[in-house]
DNA sequence: GATAAACAATTGTATATGCAAATATTGCAG
DNA sequence: CTGCAATATTTGCATATACAATTGTTTATC
């Protein structure tokens, strides 16, 4: 079967089209990404934003919470994201007392812990993300939400090295 | 890699598994949204940035190249972008002569162009996105990559309004 | 044990992003 | 025609993001 067929949705042409295997995708994946992501980004803000995090503080601090006690650069590992962007995003909850930098183990290195007060804010928070969620399924329907959860991670897992050494000059 | 595995995705749940239909999402759409982002923008800005245009900036400029003239709320509302945000998209691309901003026939707007410079640049900057998004289509297979564009433009047309009335306070 | 290589985090620089407020203009009501 | 509401853009502010270079530390080598 062909793979496309795996995710048909309700009403997808691409998908009920015979030559939907011959057809090439059409427009720019970054764009089209980019573009989705800065709605649902806004769609999360409304609602977890009323406790004073924003969306992507948020995740961090689940993060640290759960992954916590945890070096920078493994965490920068795991959250996906370059290590000097960690640096700076952490500012901001250090600077609210939700999470706290200590020195590691190794002294090249840092240690980054939650507070007790930041666990409090995560529990709050972690009940508006739940309501934004929710609208979100509501909104897309549940399926198309977890056709695109597991379109998004099995690209990640295809990207994962992305190896940038494949230099084509 | 048979296809159908490698799709773990419930295309209709109810159908198949009569639990399937019961699942709901796990993980935060946002947050998994924005790690594909990262790491799709990086893959194209790999190959853009070899033009002296970072991906998003690509973007722009071809808008600009097949929308101009037009006025800065009208392209940014075809981005989905905030007005603020073009406004200072747009200030690398008229620095590198690109684009230019020039009056509008309404006193209180502009008129967006693209310059000749510019549609050159763009002509020499899409051989380079062809080339990313054609190793994109590999990398995650081009039914993948279907299904994507597909899920993603149906999502954005459900969020299109996303009105911020909803008020749950 | 001194030195260079390897490793880990941070800083410099530049763009991307949106909300709220300010600014500039136009159009309308009186 | 004056002033106010509506419209369109820009600025102020704060974060998000990454690459390259820097700083600080550890380990390996001789």
């Amino acid at each position: 079967m062909d793979a496309a067929q795996a995710f048909s949705l309700p009403d997808n042409p691409a998908m009920t089209n015979p030559d939907a295997s011959l057809a090439k995708p059409q427009g720019c994946t970054n764009l089209q990404l980019r573009q989705l992501m800065r709605r649902v980004a806004q769609h999360y803000d409304r609602e977890v934003g009323k406790t004073g995090l924003r969306g992507t503080q948020y995740s961090l601090l689940s993060y640290v919470a759960k992954l916590g006690p945890i070096r920078p650069g493994d965490l920068a590992a795991a959250m996906k994201v370059d290590a000097s962007t960690l640096t700076r995003n952490l500012k901001p909850l250090v600077g609210a007392g939700w999470v706290e930098l200590g020195a590691g183990a190794d002294g090249r290195s840092r240690s980054i812990t939650v507070t007790e007060v930041g666990r409090a804010k995560r529990a709050e928070a972690q009940r508006r993300w739940k309501v934004a969620q929710e609208g979100l399924n509501h909104t897309l329907g549940v399926p198309r939400v977890l056709a695109l959860h597991a379109l998004i991670n099995e690209s990640l897992a295809l990207l994962s090295p992305m190896e940038p050494g494949t230099d084509n000059d």
